[in-house]
Order: structure tokens, then sequence, then C-alpha cells
DNA sequence: TTTTTTTACTTGCTTTTCGCAAGTAACACT
DNA sequence: AGTGTTACTTGCGAAAAGCAAGTAAAAAAA
């Protein structure tokens, strides 16, 4: 997020979205409180990720400001705020479910490859499911966390790059540059 | 992406996911890769999103790690390296597909809506075509690019949020704190 | 009623990454 | 040989991330 907000870039689609919600916290966010019920700042904040209350503050003040979530205080506790998805914020319903597929599929995770092939053949089933418990505020988590304890180190296929894209001779010595 | 890579956090497939793409540059050159028929540095660099130079050489570098592009010189010119999807990369066309749809439909952008309101509609074949393509390698761009002059400025319904969610008393004076 | 705890943050500081400008090695073109 | 092109790298300042600690208000406990 370095430099957010600060020149605006093309018109597509894809980059508008991913100024909003492109980073590693938004989406995460956003999947707790859409199938996790999570509701408030605490339950965020110790959902298993690690993120920083700082961040976590921002990142919320964020997703509101662009209209994704809300926050109501509830009238049981007055300290206690209580986020929800806007309908534009359950929109993203679909996108968490390709990005919970993809991630399945191709990543080790903790997450049952069973039960997510099956939702990858029902996607609608199971987009319905989640819109409905949004629209009822149903309080019970659709997925439970996945923690990968126990699954094995995922070797990759795909060897650490040779620098340079695999050309005979290297063109200038690198020696950082940025990634890793 | 600031303290990338530094520990590994929960299993979720989601989280995985993010921690390999979950930037504002990672998605943009897979789209154009992708749709735009890009292959070459040059064309992410000049693709209208201004990518700083060693940015997109750390990102190239990351996806190819993660094996989701790969990198391969043409007999044609030995200093041209042509990116090309993976299956696994090719496998993130619904996610895109995703974005996509939402940014058209909740954002202010250069996408003509009727067409993606079309794309919508015809999920499947669209990803169809855009394997089609990967497959047969395809030099024709499946989409242009979206530029959106012209576009009226989203006014958004939602006020930038009362630093508190809503409650009476403000509990601390807030003066920064992080988001805009 | 006073003390302790909980909630939802903010503040300060260090580390990491971003973004820009400039440079460079290998190759191609003329 | 000289110029241009491609795919990068390097250096540097400015943001942003991440960590630890602090704080206001409300609630719960003593």
């Amino acid at each position: 997020m370095a430099g957010r907000q600060k020149k605006p870039r093309s018109g597509c689609p894809v980059s508008v979205s991913l100024e909003i919600f492109g980073d590693r916290w938004s989406l995460l966010i956003i999947r707790d409180v859409m199938v996790r019920a999570y509701r408030t700042f605490k339950e965020f904040q110790t959902s298993g990720e690690g993120i920083a209350s700082n961040i976590l503050a921002a990142r919320l003040r964020n997703l509101q400001a662009h209209g994704i979530i809300t926050a109501e205080s509830t009238n049981a506790d007055a300290r206690s705020i209580h986020y929800r998805l806007t309908e534009k914020g359950i929109d993203l319903a679909p996108l968490l479910l390709e990005l919970l597929i993809w991630g399945t599929k191709h990543e080790d995770t903790g997450a049952p490859c069973a039960i997510i092939g099956r939702m990858e053949q029902n996607r609608a089933s199971v987009l319905a499911e989640v819109r409905r418990r949004w629209r009822d505020r149903d309080p019970e988590p659709f997925l439970p966390p996945f923690s990968n304890e126990g699954a094995k180190p995922t070797r990759n296929p795909f060897p650490p790059p040779s620098p340079n894209g695999g050309r005979k001779p290297t063109r200038a010595k690198r020696k950082s540059g940025g990634e890793k």
C-alpha cells in the first residue's frame, strides 16, 4: 500500500478494485466478516492472521469509506462496534470463493480439498447460502478457520527462477533488487 | 507488501493466495498477460498503470517463483523474454473475471457496463474462450484496455466514516492513525 | 464505590517496501 | 562504429507496515 491513493491509474475495473482492497489484509477481513461471522475489532484481531491493531483500524476505515462494510454500535454494549458487509461488500463473495478455490487447488493449505472441491461444483448454491446468511444476519459461521497444522510443506515444482528468463549469459550482476 | 514473506500466517487458502499476489500490481500483470496478450517487460511497463521497472521486475520474479508465469526466450530476438501463464496462472481467470465484474458494477470505471454485464451472464463461455486462447497461444487480445476518459467521477453514497463507528462521544483524540 | 478488565482504538518508533530517476549489460539495427 | 532497444539494476527519499506501548470509555468485579 505504499503510495496509495496518490495518482489515479487506469480506468480498468481490475485496477480500480485493486486500489481499494489490493493488499494483504482487506480481503481477509472481508472473509472473516463474510464466512466466519466475525463482527468485532477483537475478533478480527485474534483471527489467527496476526494483523496489527493500527493496520486493522486503517483497513476497517478504508473499507467503510468505500462502502464495503458498515459499523454499527450495538445497544447491548456501548463499547462494542459491529462491522457488517454492505450489499457492495457481499458482492465480493464470488471473488472470495474463487480465491478460496484457487488457493486450495494450487497451494498446500489447511483446507480440506474434498469440501472445497464440492463447493467448486456448486458455486451458485454456495453463494446463495452465503448471501442468505448475510441477509438474515445469521450469526452462524459458514466455514471454520482452517489451520494447516500437519499439512505437508509444499515442494513447488517451479524452482526459484534463475534471475534472467533462462537465457544464456547473465546480463548484469544482480545482487538484490526487490523480491525475496 | 511491507514485511512480506516474514511470518507464515494461517493456513487458510485465502490467506495463502494473498501472500502470493495480494498487492496492487501482481493481478494487473496477470490481467495483461491473460486478456491483453502482453508478453514482454516493455508491454507491461507501458500498459498504462505506471508500474516502476524495479517493481515490475520484482513482481515478475515472484510470480515466476510461485509457478504462475514462465519466462521463455524467443529465438527471434535474443534480448526479448516472453512471459506467459502456466496452468496454475490461467486458473486465476475466474478470479480475475470476478474482479472485473465487481469493479464494473460498483465503481465508476472505463469499462462498458453492457459488455461486462453480458460476460457476467456467460461466465463459463467467457472463461472457456480465455482458456482456449491461452492453450492456442492466441496472440489476439481478448479485451482492450479500458480508459475512463470522460467517465463521471463516482460520488460514493458512503461518506468518509466519522472516525469512530458512529457512537456518541469521541473516545480519544484521533489525529492521524493510518488510512487516507 | 473503587478497582480491574475489556473494547476499540491511537501514538511512537523501527523496519520494510514503494516509487522515481538514473544507470547498465547484452543485443539489434544502420 | 555508433545509436537505439530490451530488460533489467542501483540508489535514494518517502510511504507504509509492523511492533510495543498507551489511552479513553464503558462494563464487570470486588
